[in-house]
DNA sequence: ATCATATATATCGTGTACGATTAAATCGTA
DNA sequence: TACGATTTAATCGTACACGATATATATGAT
C-alpha cells in the first residue's frame, strides 16, 4: 500500500486524489469538446466513433467496441444515432452474418474536413508542452496497464 | 476489456491521443473500483459522494456538486438512491430552505469502516511509485485548470 | 411592504455506459 | 452431417450526466 504525502489542504489519500483527478479531468475534457462538437451535432463519445472510422472505414461493431472499450449494448444505439444523421450506415459482412460493418456516408467522410479545426481548439485549451504531452501519456499509459493487469487477475 | 488498444498504424495527433488516454483511464478505473464497491452496494458516483460526506457531513447539494463538478440533475437522482438505501436522509436547512443538507445515517457513518479496505486495493492496482503518483496529480491538475481556464474564457 | 431579481434544488428529455440475457450465425469435432 | 459450443450483435433494466426549464425561497431596491 503505498503512502504518500498530502498537499496542503487536501485531505484525502493519494489514491483517491487520482482518482478524484482522473474523475476530475475527464469531465473537464469532456466540458471542452461540448461547444466544438455541438456545432457538428456530435456528442464526445459519437466523435470519438468517427475518429475510429476516419482511421479507417468499413469496421465491426466489435473492432468500434475493442478500440474504445465500449460494449454493444452502448455502442449499438450510438451508431444508430450516427445513422439517423446520415454520417454512417450499417450492413451485414457477406462472409460472416454475424458482424454488422460500419459504413461512413459521404457526409460521414465529408464531416472530417468540417471538425478537422477540433484538434487544434483542444491542444491548445491543454496547455500543456510537447514534453508534459509525451509524459502525460506515458503516465496514464502505463497506469492503464496496471489497471488492466488487475482486471484480469480479478477475472481469472 | 480494460484497454483501449491503439496498435501500431493507429496514427493520432498528440492531443487526440491524450483526449483517448484520459476517456480510457477513466473507463478503467472505474472498472477497478466496480467490483470491489458492488460489494457494498455502492456505484463508483455513489461513492465519490460517500467519500466527501466522510470529510465532512451535512454538506449542501450544492457544496457536492462544486466538489464532484456535478449537476444537481445529477446528484439529487444519485443521492435519493443513497436515501433509499438508508445510508444519507435530507433535511432543509433551517436558515435558508433553499438548500438541502445531506447527512449521514447510523449506517453510512459506518460504511466507512466497511470500505476501509477499497483505498488501499486500488492503491495497490494503480501500480505507480510515489514520484509517479506526485508526477501524475501534478500534471492531472495543470491540465485541468487549463481547460477551466479554456471554458470560462469560452463562456466569457 | 412590494416586486423584480437572484439563488438552490428539482424535474425533464436525451444520450451514454454496463451487466445480463437473447438470438442468430459460425465453428469444431465426433 | 450433425450438434453442442462459441462468437457477434442486439435488447433490457438500471444508473449516471448534462442542458434547459420549473419552482420555491431569499434578497434588494424602491
Amino acid at each position: 500500500m503505498v503512502d504518500v504525502k498530502l498537499p496542503d489542504g487536501f485531505r484525502l489519500r493519494p489514491e483517491s486524489m487520482l482518482c478524484f483527478d482522473i474523475y476530475a479531468t475527464h469531465h473537464a475534457v469532456g466540458q471542452v469538446y461540448q461547444p466544438l462538437l455541438s456545432k457538428l451535432g456530435l456528442t464526445y463519445p459519437q466523435y470519438l466513433v468517427m475518429i475510429v472510422l476516419w482511421e479507417q472505414d468499413r469496421q465491426t461493431v466489435g473492432q468500434l467496441g475493442e478500440r474504445l472499450d465500449l460494449a454493444s449494448s452502448t455502442l449499438t444505439p450510438l451508431i444508430k444515432r450516427l445513422e439517423s444523421q446520415g454520417l454512417v450506415s450499417r450492413k451485414r459482412d457477406a462472409a460472416d452474418e454475424r458482424k454488422v460493418r460500419v459504413l461512413l456516408t459521404p457526409a460521414g467522410i465529408a464531416l472530417e474536413q468540417e471538425a478537422s479545426h477540433v484538434p487544434g481548439c483542444v491542444a491548445e485549451a491543454f496547455g500543456l508542452s510537447v514534453e508534459q504531452f509525451a509524459q502525460m501519456h506515458s503516465l496514464l499509459g502505463q497506469l492503464r496497464r496496471a489497471l488492466k493487469a488487475q482486471g484480469d487477475s480479478e477475472a481469472a
